[in-house]
DNA sequence: TCAAGATTGATGCAGCTGCATTTAGTGCGG
DNA sequence: CCGCACTAAATGCAGCTGCATCAATCTTGA
């Protein structure tokens, strides 16, 4: 219960820390100034666009995008108030809903992933060769205990953050 | 401009996002359900306690910590506001003042440092061997570019994240 | 059938962040 | 000495997060 971190620990938690954080912002400033609105956005639209009839359930979002229920809750909502999204009222279940992402949506969705491409590119990408970039998913990988379903969602065009 | 980062480096940039965010989570848990602040508290308990004189600039402070002006104002007056530190008038430049940590503060920090360590142990520590972890620092160097003068912090009790 | 419990989603409140602006004081060139 | 640009710190406002709780509805089991 006591045990300290040897020193090698402790610099791979700072750099975890820094570097996630510096790298991510760099991302988001690059959306920001192209005028596009937060990557948390994105994902939510993401997912959205790939449910097959354009829809989903908020708790189904909730558990792909792995954020809390009331965060959802929200981020529909702001979805709904651009025009990005839309409630539909779900007639099998009263208490529920459908989100069903509009065209502006989608289009927005696909203008966000040039932007967002090319910033994973410019900020990591550039920065890694592809057999390091590998290596270091390994690595994290040993960190993170429950990433391994990412590969198979990374199909198209276009990756959930978070 | 245009350029669509690799399966790779996208996949790098996926985990870093992820495992960070898990990371964090669970050790900022660990430290929420021990009864303590946030690690921001901690950080900038730390930095005060290693002034030689207990007591810093708020710009220092900034500088040190990596976060803008107004982040570093508030936090002061939280701690200011639970007796961790107090505000000082600053004789040199009427505009400034000096922010010197409190008994209680140099307190909180060393106790603190014991959750945190452990936490570090526990979520990244046991989880790569010195070896990897090592390796994992050098992946993400590559990505930071300014990481370079943590090593030379990191001696005693304590280490700044962010 | 109906009460107890679980699930879905919304919401009030507090804390933190970012942005822009304000207030106050410093210091320099003319 | 004055005006002007600069720096130090605080603050109002909006957005987002977490927590706790709520209301509505569904499900289950006696």
């Amino acid at each position: 219960m006591k045990r300290k971190p040897s020193t090698e620990a402790t610099n791979a938690w700072i750099r975890l820390m820094r570097v996630q954080s510096r790298v991510l912002d760099a991302v988001e400033q690059d959306l920001k100034k192209a005028g596009y609105p937060p990557l948390a956005w994105y994902d939510a639209l993401l997912e959205l666009s790939r449910a097959p009839s354009g829809e989903m359930r908020p708790v189904e979002l909730e558990k792909q995008m792995l954020i809390p229920q009331y965060s959802t809750s929200r981020l529909i909502d702001r979805l709904v108030d651009e025009g990005l999204a839309a409630r539909r009222e779900c007639k099998i279940d009263k208490r529920g809903q459908f989100v069903e992402i509009s065209e502006a949506g989608r289009e927005l969705q696909k203008k966000m992933w040039n932007a967002y491409s090319a910033a994973i590119e410019k900020h990591v990408g550039s920065k890694l060769s592809d057999t390091d970039a590998m290596k270091l998913c390994g690595l994290l990988d040993r960190l993170g205990c429950s990433c391994s379903e990412v590969k198979a969602v990374l199909a198209r065009d276009g990756v959930p953050a978070r």
